[in-house]
DNA sequence: CGCTCGGTTGATGCACATCAAAGGCTGTGG
DNA sequence: CCACAGCCTTTGATGTGCATCAACCGAGCG
């Protein structure tokens, strides 16, 4: 079984929040013709508009979901990083073939790609994934709606927001970084704003000695002034 | 059975996109203690930080899922209208026991209310209604995705979007009316945006005869004019 | 070496927010 | 029945946060 999956991989996927603690033969059914597939920095998995042939899980690295807004710009809906489903929502759609977004890989990221056959033969009779399918598909919107909660409030608290979602709290050293490597325009084009806006809170913030820029993106040195800045 | 259920309501459930083509005695088990809730305008079905006792199907009328921005306006996440499903999701995540968002009436409404622990005996449980609740789920994240990417679009073209998405494609007079009876505060609310500002940009298609207002709210007259406002 | 990409800064302008004032309409309580 | 409060709407005057445009720097890369 799984000829063409190492075996850490499969091990990433089982820690997956959709995979946890399903058995083994389970798991084998569900990933029938998965494969791995390699891209590079800036590569698109699949573009909206593109017939949908299946879907896929994050191994390594990140995607960012995106589509394009009348003016050309990108618009990000969602950072997908290790053991996050991509465009797994969309098999269940009888009527619709065509992806509605693009995904697009931010550094070198590794995914397992599953063909859409596979999800009508396993994941779309099996109860419990399609409940973990809910679960996530509630967490993504969760947060949709905590962004747009903050519409009407100043720039520089959306900001704070966006990177306080996005710091690893698996590392507990002082500085913390963030859980994947957010350029300015990156930040800018998932609350829907200018780069140069996000700039220019940003540097405020390194000169105050909040955050400071690394090569895995932006870290925060003191929280307490992100959250400082989230009030009033 | 549904003693308590009218015989014409039971009917409008069947209709509806979760329940259609679901055989009786399994629709007599998904509602089981189930109860008709009557609401008049502006009341609370329940508010966010409640405890998730249930979720509910509307039957009539229509209910805004909102929740308060840090300057206490009201943000509008969804309209559920009828045979649209309020609160499901939730009752998967075990974990969380208080609604994340609130529901309030717009105008008289009725709705059918469902305990949690009759979720957990029957639709967890149903793959079908899984299914369902996830294609649900899907249309209700597309519509804040079409949303998002117009975040850097002017008001009118946003406005224009709303009003489109929102006629009656039931009727089939010249003047289209919207399914739900939007006041201006709410479609402000649901963009995000003043009021005010939302009044300008209408009172202008108003004199040029794009829409009109009527006692259901606005009323699209020019349907080409409004798309014109899409453009560009 | 030219290219693209990410970051930065300053000057200028505009779309929308904000504030203020007022009128209509509905429901409610004295 | 009237007074009053709350909600929705409207219009005008004024302000400002962010967009836009332009120019430039440094790093990586074919």
């Amino acid at each position: 079984m799984f000829h063409l999956i190492e075996k850490s991989d499969i091990e990433k996927v089982c820690q997956s929040p959709i995979f946890q603690d399903i058995r083994r033969e389970e798991l084998e059914k569900a990933l029938t013709h998965a494969r791995v597939k390699t891209l590079r920095h800036r590569e698109y998995i699949f573009r909206a508009g593109d017939s949908a042939q299946g879907f896929c899980l994050v191994l390594d690295g990140a995607l960012k979901l995106i589509r394009h807004s009348p003016r050309g710009e990108e618009v990000i809906m969602h950072f997908a990083l290790q053991g996050d489903l991509v465009g797994a929502l969309l098999m269940n759609q009888p009527d619709q073939s065509s992806y509605p977004i693009s995904a697009k890989s931010m550094g070198p990221t590794r995914v397992l790609s599953i063909p859409r056959e596979t999800y009508r033969q396993f994941w779309q009779t099996h109860v419990e994934i399609q409940k973990r399918l809910n679960a996530s598909l509630y967490q993504r919107m969760s947060n949709i709606q905590d962004e747009k909660t903050m519409a009407r409030s100043p720039l520089r608290m959306r900001i704070a927001n966006l990177l306080l979602k996005h710091i690893d709290t698996d590392s507990q050293s002082n500085n913390k970084s963030l859980s994947l490597a957010l350029t300015r325009q990156e930040i800018a084009d998932s609350l829907g704003v200018a780069v140069e806006s996000v700039i220019r809170v940003m540097s405020d913030w390194q000169k105050d000695g909040s955050i400071q820029k690394s090569e895995e993106g932006p870290e925060v040195l003191d929280i307490k002034k992100l959250l400082a800045h989230l009030e009033a």
